[in-house]
RNA sequence: GGCCCCGUUGUGUAGUGGCCUAGCACGCCGCCCUCUCAAGGCGGUAGCGCGGGUUCGAAUCCCGUCGGGGCUACCA
């Protein structure tokens, strides 16, 4: 970890509550931006209530998810300062919090779901499926699973399975409207003919997303879902499998709330993606920002904490922060901003803390050895403040001051030996 | 193609029928302060997508329209 110490912990806020919710990512490539917004959301709702904030893993898709991405997202929630309460490392009652140490779960979820009649095999090929789909584009309908082994005899699968054939596991919508209350958008109704059935389990055995994330946030009582807008659509259909997992016994038969956040935008009106450089929240880290701006910066992004105010702590979001009063329509990341509000962060850091933040960049920059002499801390500190109100990232202090360690022959400390950062 | 979401200055927001000749912040421009750069102070720029309604009165309610975005996988 680069770059100064975690933003402030924070006290007990409230009396505890019985809101528990969750933040919920997959391990595939790095944390963005976009990512640490829905985690600060659901952070914050947790705090201002008193509830519990669930991290749970969802890394049910070997082929993309990598160990060294799960490292990422435990270290960036660390240092953004964004502890969780039940989780990997921590433990809780619902462990384990990774979903790929609960296979045996979901097998045995699926095959009482086939069983109870919820759910049912299907053995149409991934090309007969992709025809059928073609077709139904033409014709300008809703594009969706036909049905065709809805009510397969014993018989009919029997056959199938003789053709050499391996079922996947398909849910089985009830064929009525589905309404629900969005926490950030009002009511939404979504007709029964548009949200078609849909896959659980591959043929290979693994289940998906569809199965596995309902299932755990039933099984973990996570009674507010506040996710990204990309996952609206899908709404629906978790809330039928949700009425499905009520009767076989999977959580307490209660339904959570959900609320969908708004996209995040880069530039060109378009959803921030992950190649964007900006997105990465390493590069924020790099840069020099520090949590408590970026965070603050992040939290104006569809919602506001009052009239005429914008600079503020997260354990003052958190006071006042209700799901409700998010904001329906996407925003713009203004990289500009951003940077106004770490620099005012910077400018009303002490004096102290921000040597010690300047002094893990300054190491990382081979502008100071690994263990600083007395005099150069001494140096650093004293110079600080000559500089402190004319950087908007530690990276510019780094370069601003990175010059008084430097000597003719290199850096000071002969037993560093990395590249002079004055050279930059 | 189908379905869905969204629509206040360049950007983020405040605003839920009269307090709005629309506030704040960032940006941008100028001035002041100042040995420089910042910080700070002061001022300026620019907006309710459009068209109909409802109403004494609409950014706020309704309809339409246009525009932007997303989803549409045996990814999450």
């Amino acid at each position: 970890m680069r770059g100064g110490g975690p933003a402030h912990s924070l006290g007990n806020l409230a009396c505890m509550s019985d809101v528990r919710v969750r933040f919920c990512p997959s391990p595939t490539g790095n944390p963005h931006v976009g990512m640490v917004r829905t985690a600060l959301f659901n952070w914050a709702y947790a705090k201002h209530t008193g509830g519990t904030f669930v991290f749970r893993i969802e890394d049910t898709d070997s082929a993309r998810d990598s160990e060294q991405s799960y490292r990422q997202l435990l270290d960036a929630l660390s240092w953004l300062g964004m502890s969780w309460d039940e989780g990997p490392e921590v433990g809780g009652p619902h462990a384990p919090y990774r979903q790929s140490l609960r296979m045996g779960f979901y097998r045995d979820v699926a095959q009482r779901l086939l069983d109870g009649g919820f759910a049912y095999h299907c053995f149409c090929t991934p090309e007969e499926l992709e025809q059928q789909r073609e077709e139904q584009k033409a014709a300008g309908t809703t594009p969706g699973y036909s049905g065709k082994c809805r009510n397969l005899s014993a018989a009919d699968a029997a056959a199938r399975r003789a053709e050499g054939r391996l079922p996947a596991v398909r849910f089985r919508m009830p064929g009525t409207d589905f309404t629900w209350d969005d926490l950030v958008r009002g009511p939404l109704t979504f007709a029964a003919e548009h949200v078609p059935d849909y896959v659980l389990v591959r043929a290979t055995g693994e289940p998906l997303y569809t199965l596995t994330n309902p299932c755990d946030d039933a099984d973990m009582r996570i009674t507010h879902v506040l996710r990204g807008e990309d996952l609206l659509s899908s709404t629906p259909r978790q809330i039928a499998l949700y009425d499905a997992l009520a009767k076989i016994g999977v959580g307490d038969g209660t339904t959570p709330r959900f609320g969908h956040l708004p996209y995040v935008m880069g530039e060109g009106n378009k959803k921030l993606s992950k190649r964007d450089p900006e997105s990465s929240l390493q590069w924020y880290r790099d840069e020099g920002f520090v949590p408590e701006g970026l965070l603050n910066y992040l939290s104006l992004l569809g919602w506001s904490i009052g009239e005429d105010r914008d600079f503020f702590s997260m354990a003052e979001m958190a006071e006042v922060f209700d799901v409700a009063d998010v904001n329906a329509n996407p925003a713009r990341f203004d990289l500009k901003k951003c940077t106004a509000i770490n620099a005012a962060w910077i400018r009303q850091l002490g004096v102290d803390d921000l040597a010690t933040r300047l002094e893990h960049y300054l190491i990382a920059e081979g502008a100071l050895p690994e263990k600083p002499t007395h005099v150069q801390q001494a140096l650093l500190r004293r110079a600080v403040p000559h500089v402190q109100e004319r950087m908007e990232t530690l990276r510019q202090g780094v370069n601003m001051l990175a010059f008084l360690f430097a000597t003719d022959e290199g850096v000071y400390d002969e037993a560093t030996v990395g590249t002079p950062a004055f050279e930059r």
